[in-house]
DNA sequence: AAACTAGTCAACCGCTAGTCA
DNA sequence: GTGACTAGCGGTTGACTAGTT
């Protein structure tokens, strides 16, 4: 079927904001006339617009019942319980909200209840607290890590090295946006807090993040770890910095003798830190998470991490 | 004062479902 | 069953504004 283009420019249709004018030929044209036929209504009311855009002007704009202004902690509250229950339908949700409508509630959620909720430890998705969410993909993880048998390790540890050589570069690539001071902290606190219990080595990672592009408040940082690794696998004398580090470094998240991945790196409490340091570095993020879950997942249809090459083009186009 | 950045929100775009001839 | 059309939806864009450098 091929669809007449609704709004033609070769017409001489009108696009962008609509003047006082117009909204007063419209309003007054549907005041007489009711809403509905939007196809013929730019004709019949003298508009040079679309029906689509005359529509939705009425719909989002000059409709008596619509209430303007801020939106109250009542409404808020509406808006994220049925946010709960219909996830991103708003019209569904606008329903709920009398005067209020779906694309203006859209718009409040996505530049202000989203961040409030994120800020909060809430994800504004499954609505769950971030930390439950990362509890759950644990668990899942710790109950794979166990259930892997000793003819599969060599293949796993296989995996999983190339699983973190890819993260090392994906961190590389996108952590300098991190928030390092943050990362630091992690870091020199501790270091590592592994949770694996199939290997009883002592856990030892190396951590290199190029910061050399890095707008946050901290050009580099100091590890206070004596857990820290240098890039030939060698235990640092710390304290070092995390500034030197470039494309040809080893391995970013990865200690040789345990096969430890990103995620066993951080508890839940400092990867909750991460995480909130860095929410806006979203592919990173979803590519940890999708990391720390996907292993051995069922239903994963997406090409497994450890299956990618580790250079930056590779991975350009792994997120293309 | 000018340039730049980030936030906001009205309007647009592409798509789907429903209706009717 | 098919095609034309309308209404409506959700995601995205871009103009505008306020704040910052």
């Amino acid at each position: 079927m091929v669809r007449t283009p609704c709004c033609r420019a070769e017409l001489g249709l009108k696009k962008g904001a609509w003047t006082p004018e117009e909204d007063q030929k419209l309003t007054s044209y549907v005041n007489r006339h009711g809403e509905g036929g939007w196809r013929t209504l730019p004709e019949k009311a003298g508009l040079k617009r679309c029906g689509k855009s005359c529509r939705l002007r009425w719909a989002n704009y000059l409709r008596p019942d619509i209430k303007r202004g801020e939106f109250t902690e009542d409404e808020e509250l509406s808006i994220i319980s049925l946010h709960a229950l219909h996830g991103n339908k708003w019209a569904a949700i606008a329903r709920g909200l009398p005067g209020r409508t779906d694309n203006e509630i859209k718009n409040y959620w996505n530049t202000h209840i989203k961040k409030r909720l994120i800020k909060k430890g809430v994800d504004p998705v499954t609505h769950k607290n971030i930390s439950e969410n990362l509890q759950d993909i644990l668990e899942k993880r710790n109950i794979n890590q166990t259930i892997i048998t000793s003819d599969d390790d060599l293949d796993h540890n296989k995996k999983m090295e190339k699983s973190a050589r890819f993260l090392n570069r994906v961190a590389n690539r996108f952590g300098k946006r991190i928030n390092q001071s943050v990362l630091s902290e992690i870091i020199g606190s501790g270091g590592p807090h592994a949770t694996i219990t199939n290997n009883t080595t002592t856990i030892t990672t190396s951590v290199t993040v190029d910061s050399k592009s890095d707008k946050s408040t901290s050009s580099s940082f100091t590890p206070t770890s004596n857990l820290l690794m240098t890039a030939n696998g060698n235990a640092t004398s710390s304290p070092s910095t995390f500034s030197e580090s470039s494309i040809n470094d080893r391995l970013m998240y990865w200690d040789k003798e345990d096969d430890i991945g990103f995620s066993t790196f951080l508890n839940d409490e400092d990867f909750m830190v991460l995480e909130e340091s860095c929410v806006e570095n979203t592919e990173f993020m979803k590519e940890l998470t999708r990391f720390l879950g996907e292993d051995e997942t069922d239903n994963v249809e997406m090409m497994p991490v450890y299956e990618h090459q580790d250079s930056f083009e590779d991975i350009d186009n792994y997120f293309a």
